[in-house]
DNA sequence: AATAGGTGCAACCGCCGGGAA
DNA sequence: GTTCCCGGCGGTTGCACCTAT
């Protein structure tokens, strides 16, 4: 049995409010509060459906809404809750004051989604655009990494104090075979000596610290962030600390795409569209002398937090992802 | 000046979950 | 346990306005 209408739909009426409407919506919700919506057309002496009156109260007549342009500050709180939370509108507007979620849907929708689909960012995954990646190649290339090089991860996790927590998770990801991960396979050795490693990580990155206003930090540019602001030298100290590492701002730089399609020990600066790369200065932390040098430049072609976190959640994901061949195997 | 295409946004639609009967 | 109602949500539509040609 299906539902019957919210509302008669004979005589109801749809489309624009008018003014007069809208002052009858407004003087009954103040004389009554907002209470069964289905009823309150015809008490309030409107042709309007329940659903329609409860909308316009709630998207634009509502005395607390907060009207005007978007702030920056609004805008990298919508981006930030959206790469979390998704599509849920009510719950990012929930933590945005004053602001409707039909209001930050739109906005999502007309402005923040086109201006990251330029920026060459999936506005659903907040990863790079899959459709101008080569993927198979990306693939293909970590498939070349020899497996014995990864018995030095111990060592990479020792550059704990230095390295993004998302590589971390990228190695620690590298590393196990119950996600059908194609290059580790069954190593049990490698995953009984990485887990307990993985235990107790404590990040040096402090997301609180990361990418500070540009007006605070100006004057050298690494690129765009995903939320649009300007990544500065002090941002990647933030993330990184200072004491080993050497940033190279570069427009043309090799993006980190290209560099595993080389699936390389060459530095990084070559050819690439990626917004901000960098490399590590010679001489290099004694630490990451110590890796493989597969995996060593797989760490240092992706300085960029954004970058490396982007790139390799896919390919961690793909690994995730079982194949019908793993279906039909288990 | 005319008009086609693009943009922004209010409003609608269909579906869902929770709760009352 | 089932049915029905309500409020809420996310996706989509329609239209006014803007911009480029």
């Amino acid at each position: 049995m299906g539902r019957t209408p919210c509302c008669d739909k004979d005589g109801v009426k749809k489309g624009p409010w008018t003014p007069e409407e809208d002052q009858k919506l407004i003087d009954y919700i103040q004389k009554h509060g907002p209470c069964n919506w289905r009823t309150l057309p015809k008490k309030a002496g409107l042709r309007r459906c329940g659903k329609s009156c409860r909308l316009r109260w709630a998207n634009y007549l509502r005395p607390d809404i907060k009207r005007g342009r978007f702030t920056p500050e609004e805008e990298d709180t919508i981006i930030h809750l959206h790469s979390i939370l998704g599509n849920k509108w009510s719950a990012i507007a929930a933590k945005l004051s004053g602001r409707t979620d039909n209001e930050i849907k739109n906005y999502w929708n007309t402005h923040i989604r086109k201006k990251l689909l330029r920026m060459g960012i999936d506005p659903v995954t907040h990863g790079p655009r899959l459709d101008l990646l080569d993927l198979p190649s990306i693939l293909s290339s970590l498939q070349n990494i020899n497996p014995s090089s990864l018995l030095n991860m111990p060592s990479m996790l020792n550059l704990q104090a230095l390295l993004n927590p998302e590589l971390l998770r990228l190695a620690t990801s590298l590393t196990q075979p119950s996600l059908g991960n194609p290059i580790m396979g069954n190593n049990t050795l490698m995953q009984n000596q990485i887990q307990p490693l993985t235990q107790n990580i404590t990040p040096y990155f402090d997301s609180a610290k990361a990418e500070p206003s540009f007006e605070q930090n100006p004057p050298r540019n690494y690129g765009v962030g995903v939320n649009g602001r300007v990544k500065t030298e002090q941002s990647f100290e933030n993330c990184f600390g200072s004491n080993n590492v050497t940033l190279c701002p570069s427009s043309t730089s090799s993006n980190t795409s290209a560099f595993l399609s080389n699936n390389s020990n060459q530095s990084l600066s070559n050819g690439s569209n990626s917004s901000f790369s960098s490399v590590f200065s010679t001489p290099c932390s004694s630490s990451i002398d110590r890796l493989d040098s597969s995996l060593a430049n797989l760490i240092s072609s992706a300085c960029s937090e954004d970058d490396i976190e982007t790139y390799f959640g896919h390919i961690v994901k793909k690994f995730e992802t079982p194949t019908s061949l793993d279906v039909c195997s288990s």
